[in-house]
DNA sequence: ACCTTCCGACTACAACTGTAATCGATTCGA
DNA sequence: TCGAATCGATTACAGTTGTAGTCGGAAGGT
């Protein structure tokens, strides 16, 4: 759902929300990974962004807002997998896979670890 | 290389030049997908765009340019599902194939293909 | 009852994107 | 040779993104 595209700058912003959640804008500014250190008011219009996209909710709590996630990681990482397995591998999975795995040169242990994970997935 | 980004309209250009070059302007406009039908003023547009960020290169033919890529399908393909993994997985391989093997929901056919590519490349 | 401080809302502004129109030069067909 | 078609270059313009400043109101200290 939500179809709305996340920005990088604003994914920054929801990673901290998915790692705790209700934060306000405060907050999330304090969370801020080291080598992204943006001003409150960057961080309030990034959040107000994800809100008019629905991607985060905000409750009042006395004069302030809380922050929430509305959508899950898990689907967000689900559509930007997806999105990029359709733009540059036709859709398939096995070019992807078949690209990574020369990519990334695996270990022999590596290798074991994925002929483990695909038993448990046989049906 | 280039670490300039490719946008996803400038995609579908080079991706018409990944699959033939060298091509005039109004060739990669007679090649554009269906779903996609540009002027001929955009499409210039965008060649100039990748022109800029270096991803292509044109010679002169006549009074007319022949645009080829200069980057590698190979590279960018490369450069993006790395992007994809640091931005989502923490830079990390094994996560991502776990997600998408269990998105994809895997045949066993799929899998014995794995299976297959795997052996090829253990050490 | 004030002054400071903090909040959300609004505004700013340049770069990048998607999509195109227009213009001046050139070449080609008649 | 003259008008039409074609080229690349320049300009346009709204929407998104990254990054922030400003403003009016409310809260809280004194």
């Amino acid at each position: 759902m939500s179809s709305e595209r996340i920005s990088d700058a604003e994914l920054t912003i929801m990673e901290i929300l998915w790692e705790r959640a209700p934060l306000t804008a405060t907050d999330v500014a304090a969370r801020l990974p080291h080598d992204r250190e943006w001003s409150l008011p960057t961080v309030k219009t990034l959040l107000s962004r994800l809100l008019s996209k629905a991607a985060v909710e905000h409750r009042a709590d006395g004069r302030r807002f809380l922050y929430s996630p509305l959508i899950g990681r898990e689907d967000y990482v689900a559509h930007e997998s997806k999105r990029l397995v359709d733009r540059l591998f036709g859709g398939k999975f096995m070019p992807l896979f078949a690209h990574l795995a020369e990519q990334e040169n695996l270990s022999d242990a590596d290798i074991s670890e994925i002929e483990r994970l695909l038993q448990e997935m046989k049906s």
